[in-house]
DNA sequence: ATGTGATTGAAACGAACGTTTGACACACAA
DNA sequence: TTGTGTGTCAAACGTTCGTTTCAATCACAT
């Protein structure tokens, strides 16, 4: 390649414009010419490196998903291990969530948490659907440990418990400005250390709450 | 107006058809071509009964945000005079969610469901606008009924536990679909009742956790 | 019957879209 | 120096977009 020394290549610059304007418009709402502008190339280099739109989408969450998956996975293995597969709910919500939020402190991190928050619930099921590819594999090893954390609540008890705890974090992560129009502009919610110190104890009294239906006799835990 | 008798007229028939659509694509990501085949009337009328596309969409808000607002301000004002103005803080929670999932139970009001929690952190900024402009007047109120119901809440307390509030009510109303895919497609986020009746002790747990920050001295009450 | 205002219809408007093309510039190995 | 692969560029491709136009059509009061 013949770009070099000062800056993020092409390639990077791309990345970038596209976290940020994705984030900002959604994927329907920015064009190639608006990301490639942005980020300084020539229109034809979005196709050239990503073959095309819905390819420079998926990229940018390639990017930022696997690093959040790796210590997602290190945090819950390092658990398992430590309470003989039988973890405190607390545990695994914080193992759960701390890596959303705190994966990298770079100014892209914190605009790619508003494009993954936002497309989590996205009305085009093209961009939830990448959306969910990438973040399931790791994901699903959490809902067996929240089944382990909680013996007690039936699978539907655990589904809507879960639906709180996807739609908190996916809200803050979203970060939509809404609660600040309505208690403050002064309010933040970006900082990564705040969301987590508030999310997790929220969370935490909300699983342990005693069962609202009763468990089916035949529902297996899945060892 | 000369349709008639049988069926919904044109401008009823538009906005179902674009209710769905809306949901199910978002607000770029469907042409009024599309709707307007869906509903079977001329291209033009949509531009001719709602100006624009943008019209469109609002127009669909409009038609069910009222009856919410109005159910949520019967209820709370209820509540209100029935507690002396120190209501608890599950009862705030079941007057500010029963109307949002309870609203009617024809087939087109589980699509707005949909729609609107999708559009409220929907990355599209024009999108989230007019979705918080409909809410917003209510919603200000029952932020200030949360706080005489969590009066030893700093207002960042308050803001992170609302944001769980919100998040989990916007996660369920939007079902995506993702914890289905986790979970089992036999689980069903559509039923309202369920939803209220998981919900509630879910957040009112979450919000009756102890302070996480300590409480400023110069935050007044709004009497 | 006639005029009037509201609605529908087919067609076209210019603009913007994602994508492709082919010529050109560069680095580097042979 | 020559060949090869990689990247850049301006330009154009065909399609689809939201919107507008204007004539035709309808219900209905006069």
């Amino acid at each position: 390649m013949h770009p070099n020394e000062a800056g993020p290549d092409a390639q990077d610059r791309l990345l970038d414009a596209a976290e940020r304007l994705f984030a900002e418009h959604g994927f329907h709402g920015v064009s190639l010419r608006t990301i490639t502008t942005e980020a300084g190339v020539n229109l034809a280099a979005a196709n050239y490196y990503f073959r095309s739109k819905e390819g420079l989408f998926r990229a940018v969450f390639e990017r930022r998903v696997g690093p959040v998956n790796a210590d997602r996975e290190a945090l819950l293995q390092e658990l398992m291990a430590r309470s003989a597969g039988r973890p405190a709910v607390g545990e695994v919500l914080r193992a759960f969530l701390e890596p959303a939020f705190r994966a990298s402190t770079s100014p892209g991190a914190e605009m790619f948490r508003k494009l993954s928050g936002r497309s989590s619930v996205d009305p085009s099921p093209e961009v939830r659907r990448i959306v969910y590819e990438l973040y399931d594999p790791v994901s699903s090893r959490f809902v067996d440990a929240f089944k382990r954390a909680c013996p007690d609540l039936s699978r539907e008890d655990l589904f809507w418990r879960l639906a709180c705890v996807f739609g908190a974090m996916m809200y803050v992560r979203a970060d939509s400005g809404r609660l600040q129009r309505l208690l403050g502009d002064d309010l933040n919610m970006s900082d990564p250390e705040a969301a987590i110190a508030h999310l997790i104890p929220f969370l935490t009294a909300g699983m342990e709450v005693p069962p609202i239906t009763t468990r089916d006799e035949n529902e297996g835990e899945s060892t």
